[in-house]
DNA sequence: CAGTGAGCGAGCTTCCGCTTGACTT
């Protein structure tokens, strides 16, 4: 007989096992097991009619919670009760934080064990730690538990409660949470104060200055004893500055008429200034400051971070990659030393062991910090990794090294310098021991403050000294409005309200995004106009669930019902049937929300009204009795529209589309149109007889402003002949595509493509040229070529190579078109072609299978973009939603 | 791919937090 262990993760079971008796046997739960029904197809047959239950809660009978088992857990459930008949005792060893608890709990009411039962807990994997959990283990928190069940069902009412909402009077499909509306509705508020920026302009003079030949630079701060105007000086929804500031503002002509007058007289050192000052490394990461560094520094987003992550978690190489603790256990903190003095010495190391402590709100630091795994980092170089894998191992490594390593010490010199009435400084940077700078520094989402972080050298300097000014320049400057969101920024900010967890974060954004509340143009996101209008909504009829702390006042709450401060069913109840409730709010606001007015947004810098559509947002311009309506580009935000482009798009719909001229060869008109997928043109008129003539879209960088009669004419002649294949007699032809131009050979048979290299130009390329390209092999897609990590040898069947290759779910077996994962346990070093062939035998098609399926490496081009709508099977993850796609 | 935006309507969409999985004629 043994003792059953369940833990959550499989790859935490690997690791436990190795610490336990041989008798222990060790199963993980892969997180929670129980849930509320997600959708209707969920709901047991005998309670499908009843009305709370799509809900889940049955608010009237006690808040009681409808708990099923998730398809895709069925048969973990199964296997847990199979592994629990053979056992005499069941230890739960599931996170210590409130979701581990609960799931604890959740196996409990499941499995229902005869046997002697305990929850053991444990925040490190040594030797030690799990035997010292073994022997304090205690039983379920049922109070802990209770306070999950809260939060869980609190999120349930919200979500559940305020989506239908948005439903009848915005949209279907639309989303509302604790979470993500708090999330878009910081985008949205962003957005806002963009919008109403106004931007103001200010000057100031940069001098070049000269000693003993080492130049240097200084900027102007005083004039006649007032102080120069800079961009904090004014007042972002004027423009203008600031009213009580007592600052000089210079323009254009003063500031030349300055600058002049300036390179004519003396200049001196009338002032110096030098101060000392220390810096600390940042603590080692968490989830989030992992997936903030990783998109400031190697533009990862959040999803591909922890995806990243997960891969080095499994590969043993670093510690759990979801967690919201800064700390580093014994064993890191002398691992980390280890190598800090191996590598740069004892000076370099901390003189103490440096612990850091949590301040984000909420955080459960159920484990340890993300950080290297094991009593010895392995270095970067000899993880074997490549890529962005080794990008973001290094990247852990280094901020776990430098943590533990000394103070940087920097010397800041200020050194003012008189100019007749004039006054300029110049500061310098001077690192007099870079500490834990030799490792790492930690990135800034502001490039301008990033560049103040090095060294600025400045000669040296005496009061008194005179100067040579060696070049005198005016600058102009424009204040900027806030920068929008990126995910950096985001999930900083998130965390700092202690809203959303760190097994979250990624999801949030991705739910942002698949939701159309926010575009991604280049690192920022963008809300759109859905987002506008939900957030209207909410701000006007919900504003404590939008509010930024709400999340903090529910953790409190939570908090309070764990210790038994709390009730937990009158906080619900309150909560959601109270006179402030969420159900009677929804109630006796339903009637005032109109449908319409909530669909509308008004832009401040727009004279129209923007309104969220069945097919997108459009334009409404009052125009005598009847409105005059015009579809908006696909990609346009609040953010990105201007008047101009709204004044084209009713004038269109006004006076029919844009003439560009008429065909130089046919006499027919060529209109000029914008639709849905931006601007285009178009030969002819649509009538019944001819409904779809020629259209051609713009090419990139071509605005609708900039087309000529030329152009479109060019572009109306695509697809360009260059002439037949000289040995097959094919057609050839020079085209513009989706991925840009291309040459095609038999495009009505059988399509061989090829893109125009950087250097060709489709209006120019010759048959020659086209022949070239053609007879080169085909480039491959993605965007780099795999590299094996290791080759076999050939298959004794047909001599075809067998090699590992580093897939999205680890390193797998590849020959010809079959993969096969590696058995468990066995690294890429340890597998040989013996090992090989029996794996790849059973994973290989049978019959006559395989000579067809060739369209893997030919060309399947992606139906939309790059959001494929993936297998019905996976019904839990949101990013599979079936979508309404509007192209094809 | 390309000019719409209301109406009749069955049944469905949706939350947050834990965790990995891997389709076929």
């Amino acid at each position: 007989m043994s003792t059953l262990v369940i833990v959550e993760s499989p790859t935490k079971a690997r690791t436990i096992r190795k610490y336990l008796p041989k008798d222990y046997r060790v199963e993980a739960s892969m997180g929670h097991v129980r849930d509320l029904p997600r959708s209707a197809a969920d709901i047991p047959t005998d309670l499908k009619g009843l009305d709370w239950a799509t809900l889940g809660v049955n608010v009237e009978e006690g808040f009681e919670p409808l708990y099923i088992v998730p398809k895709d857990k069925q048969k973990i459930v199964k296997e847990l009760k199979s592994a629990l008949a053979d056992a005499d005792e069941l230890l739960l060893a599931t996170d210590e934080d409130r979701e581990g608890e609960s799931i604890s709990w959740h196996l409990l009411q499941l499995l229902k064990p005869k046997i002697p039962t305990k929850r053991m807990v444990f925040h490190e994997i040594t030797a030690e730690a799990i035997q010292a959990a073994l022997e304090n283990c205690r039983q379920v928190d049922q109070k802990l538990v209770r306070a999950q069940e809260t939060r869980r069902i609190l999120d349930r009412l919200v979500g559940y409660t305020l989506s239908p909402l948005l439903w009848r009077k915005i949209a279907p499909h639309l989303s509302a949470g604790r979470v993500q509306s708090v999330a878009v509705r910081l985008l949205v508020n962003r957005e806002r104060e963009r919008l109403a920026f106004h931007s103001g302009s200010y000057w100031d003079l940069k001098a070049t200055l000269d000693k003993n030949k080492s130049p240097f630079t200084a900027t102007l701060i005083e004039l006649g004893g007032q102080r120069v105007a800079t961009g904090s000086d004014f007042d972002p929804a004027t423009g203008q500055i600031q009213a009580n500031r007592n600052v000089v503002l210079l323009n254009a002509t003063t500031a030349q008429a300055l600058r002049d007058r300036l390179i004519q007289t003396d200049w001196r050192v009338s002032q110096l200034e030098s101060r000392p000052q220390t810096r600390k490394p940042a603590p080692p990461f968490t989830t989030s400051t992992l997936q903030q560094e990783a998109n400031r520094k190697l533009h990862l987003s959040a999803k591909d971070t922890m995806r990243i992550a997960q891969k080095l978690y499994e590969e043993g190489l670093i510690t759990y990659m979801r967690t919201d603790s800064v700390h580093l256990s014994e064993q890191a903190i002398t691992a980390a030393r280890a190598c800090v003095s191996r590598m740069y010495g004892q000076n370099f190391l901390a003189p103490k062991p440096r612990q850091f402590t949590t301040k984000s709100k909420g955080a459960q630091e159920a484990h340890e910090a993300i950080r290297p795994a094991g009593s010895a980092f392995v270095l970067p170089n000899a993880t074997g990794l490549s890529g962005r894998e080794l990008d973001v191992y290094d990247l852990i490594w280094k901020r776990t090294i430098a943590s533990q390593m000394a103070e940087a010490r920097l010397t800041l010199i200020t050194a003012q310098i008189q100019a007749d009435n004039a006054i300029f400084r110049a500061s310098g940077k001077q690192i007099d021991f870079p500490g834990f700078f030799r490792a790492y520094v930690e990135g800034s989402d502001d490039p301008d403050a990033a560049l103040e972080s090095q060294e600025v050298i400045l000669p040296t300097l005496t009061q008194g000294d005179a100067l040579v000014c060696q070049k005198l320049d005016a600058q102009a400057h424009e204040t900027q409005p806030p920068a929008r969101f990126t995910e950096a920024t985001l999930v900083k900010a998130l965390e700092s309200e202690g809203i959303g967890r760190p097994s979250t974060y990624a999801t949030i954004i991705s739910t942002i995004l698949d939701r159309e509340y926010a575009i991604r143009r280049g690192n920022a996101l963008e809300p759109t106009f859905t987002a506008f209008a939900v957030t209207g909504l909410l701000e006007q009829n919900f504003p404590d669930l939008v509010d930024l702390r709400f999340t903090a006042r529910m953790e409190q709450t939570l908090d309070d019902i764990s210790t038994g401060e709390v009730n937990w069913l009158p906080y619900l109840e309150e909560f959601y049937l109270g006179d402030k409730g969420l159900e009677t709010q929804v109630k006796e606001r339903e009637q005032g929300i109109d449908p319409s007015s909530a669909r509308a947004i008004h832009l401040p810098n727009v004279k129209a009204e923007v309104v969220v559509g069945r097919y997108g947002p459009f334009v409404v311009m009052e125009n005598g009795d009847a409105p005059v309506k015009a579809s908006l580009p696909q990609d346009a935000t609040p953010g990105s529209l201007n008047h101009e482009q709204i004044e084209q798009l009713i004038r269109q719909k006004l006076e029919g589309p844009d003439k560009l001229g008429l065909h130089p060869e046919t006499g027919e008109p060529i209109f000029l149109l914008s639709g849905r997928f931006g601007p285009y043109v178009q030969l002819g008129e649509a009538t019944t007889e001819n409904p779809k003539p020629k259209r051609a879209s713009l090419p990139k960088g071509v605005t609708a402003e900039e087309v000529t009669l030329d152009l479109a004419v060019t572009l109306l002649s695509l697809p360009r002949t260059l002439g037949l294949h000289p040995e097959t007699g094919k057609l050839i032809q020079a085209n513009q595509g989706r991925f840009g131009p291309y040459v095609v050979v038999d495009p009505d048979g059988e399509k061989e493509y090829r893109s125009l290299k950087a250097g060709d130009d489709l209006f120019t390329i010759t048959l020659e040229r086209a022949l070239e390209i053609l007879a080169e092999p085909k480039a491959t897609r993605g965007r780099t070529k795999k590299e094996a990590l290791k080759n076999l040898g050939n298959h004794p069947g047909d001599d075809a190579p067998i090699q590992i290759f580093n897939g999205p779910y680890g390193p797998y077996v590849n020959h010809g078109k079959v993969n096969a994962s590696l058995p468990e346990g066995v690294t890429v070093e340890e597998m040989t072609l013996e090992l090989a062939l029996p794996l790849l035998a059973a994973k290989a098609p049978k019959g006559k299978a395989g000579t067809k399926n060739t369209t893997a490496n030919k060309s399947t081009p992606k139906k939309t973009t790059t959001r494929k709508t993936t297998p019905k099977k996976s019904t839990q993850s949101t990013s599979t939603r079936a979508k309404k796609t509007t192209s094809g």
